[in-house]
DNA sequence: GTTAGCACTCTTGTCAGATGAGTGCTAAAG
DNA sequence: CTTTAGCACTCATCTGACAAGAGTGCTAAC
């Protein structure tokens, strides 16, 4: 599709999607031979630009209105067009210095990357970290809460925490609950969690054999404990900033935005979608196929340990939104993000 | 201040107030004569209504309009002229119904909860889980993740769950980590948080003459684990439905409710001061002193168990909220709430 | 191929006048 | 002395008209 455009539309189509992004307003051929030094006069521009409208790059609210791009056109801007500057070396420090995550936890680490992509970026940050049955087992503890009541803790490979109450059958003591966790510990060491289901599925088919008692408890607990599937967990910061964009400024559109980020549904849906890529994504406005949506695009990157991919963040705003200056954000982020995790790998 | 109306500036007074409630516009006194059959004409509610207004508790946006209650109206109706209804049997038993939390864990429930406060009101709800603090130490468990990081994980009596990953000064393996736990768990059983920060200190001041390893290494875990004051947790459900409402219908309000929403520091510092005080709480406007929250009032109710208030909850709403139908449902609902509790402490 | 010129379209803002809801006051009725 | 009908007055809202301004598309000239 590139090809499909000489130099000067492509000069032209830049310099729309430029100043739509800086204005927020549709933008009239005068308006462009004033504010970019083309030799060109707005009669000529207006020609390109009704080619452009042909090929569906733009469109007009209305007659008398100038251009706006269309979300095709936004996105022949980023393919085609874009150029991401690079971070300065300052900026680069500067990220740096805010992410002193030692010796936070998981969760706490992740809502503050959220916290600082939506400072730099002015939009709203995400961050995700994906279902538990991604992580690897590392261990799991029980803390008796009453007779039959228990609290079963688990923590993955990276740090990651869950914990939730089960019922249990007999009534065991701490002695025996102890022994348990460590023949679990031993067991299930460095499985996925999704491997851990399989493996307890397959025993507990030959459970009935088992003259075990021991492996017997074991084999209820742990299931109790891991069968059914944690959900995604989303940290969303600065979704009020979206607020502040003019094309959110109808009361009608604002609810509609602040459903689709308290839901949270469509953003998992989004990211997850990203999980599967490497490097910085972009999604613009409609690809969401969520009406609430709708003007929106999601800069969105992965952060793995050198055990694979962990989850994903992201920077969501108006599809009118500074691309060259969130997509280095979201890419080193994400970067920095791999970085500090492998470093708490590494010290294990 | 109830003794300065007669019964008929009472009688107009709460007409006025319920169809401000009923529709969310200035009533005028002819409309309240078709609606309620007061045996009066038009032009004597209106010298009563000017009597109202001269006392603070109504004003009127401009000349011509009707008259809306004040602050301080809001305020008398609930306190002198408000009826609460009863919640029916059957309202009852949906809402027990939808309360079983049984193996849920302390976050889910409170999660849920303002879920099912939120649908049940149509405004927003609310739930907070209190400091850590003021809650009964239980157990403390340790899990190594690197040779000098660990996870530590406590558990209060009633079940909430801590953890935070520490850095430790001397290489702890699994035995000593397992001692030192069960020291602590003996030693601090029983206390509140609160307690045991004191404890640790008062110990931490003799540890020079400490000569026992074990007790030094468990003190010194136990200050980096518990240390630092942890948040309240603050759930918030149903923000977009405040949005509904017409008196949040500029955008610039809307962007301010969201805000207020956002920071949760707010309505954390309000939930806080309803606290100290026993059965339903209503915070009406700017008693709030947050000018974020103007025009919204918050009805709220301390839940607890067997062993002293644990959080509260409560539903936030636009000044002119039914109050009639949201104080039944907060009331019943922190009883609730307390029973679920009470009953998982008794099974210990 | 480029551009100046011009007619045309459509939004935005303003202003006047009409409408209607609601009030406050006064004077008459109960 | 209380209540109420009547009336003048205020003010927001709606309407239509009109002007201004921005921008376009087309055509003809360069």
């Amino acid at each position: 599709m590139a090809d499909q455009l000489n130099e000067r539309s492509q000069h032209i189509l830049e310099a729309i999607v430029k100043d739509y992004i800086a204005f927020a307003e549709p933008v009239g051929s005068r308006a462009i031979t004033k504010r970019h030094q083309f030799n060109l006069s707005p009669a000529s521009v207006r020609n390109v630009m009704a080619d452009l409208e042909d090929m569906g790059l733009l469109c007009s609210p209305h007659t008398s209105a100038g251009r706006i791009p269309t979300e095709k056109g936004f996105q022949y801007y980023i393919d085609s067009l874009l150029q991401v500057r690079n971070l300065t070396e300052k900026e680069r420090r500067q990220l740096q210095e805010s992410y002193r995550f030692s010796g936070m936890k998981m969760e706490d680490i992740m809502q503050e990357v959220g916290r600082i992509l939506s400072g730099l970026s002015k939009y709203a940050g995400l961050v995700m970290v994906p279902k538990f049955a991604t992580t690897v087992f590392r261990q799991i503890e029980f803390v008796r809460l009453s007779h039959r009541r228990l609290l079963v803790i688990y923590v993955s490979e990276t740090g990651l925490v869950q914990n939730k109450i089960i019922q249990t059958e007999a009534d065991l003591d701490n002695r025996q609950l102890e022994k348990i966790s460590n023949f679990l510990n031993h067991e299930l060491n460095g499985l996925t969690i999704t491997q851990v289901r399989e493996k307890l599925k397959k025993e507990m088919q030959q459970e009935m054999s088992l003259y075990d008692q021991l492996r017997k408890n074991a084999l209820q607990l742990s299931c109790a404990a891991l069968q059914d599937e944690v959900e995604d967990q989303l940290f969303v910061s600065g979704a009020s900033l979206m607020l502040e964009h003019p094309e959110f400024s109808s009361p009608d559109q604002m609810r509609r935005l602040i459903q689709a980020f308290e839901s949270k549904k469509i953003l998992l849906e989004l990211l997850d979608r990203s999980q599967s890529a490497q490097g910085v994504q972009i999604f613009i406005g409609s690809e969401s196929e969520c009406v609430d949506l709708q003007g929106c695009s999601l800069i969105s990157a992965n952060f793995s340990n050198k055990k694979g991919a962990i989850g994903a963040l992201g920077v969501i705003g108006p599809m009118r939104m500074d691309y060259s200056q969130v997509i280095p954000i979201v890419d080193f982020t994400a970067q920095l993000v791999s970085r500090v995790l492998d470093d708490e790998a590494d010290q294990s």
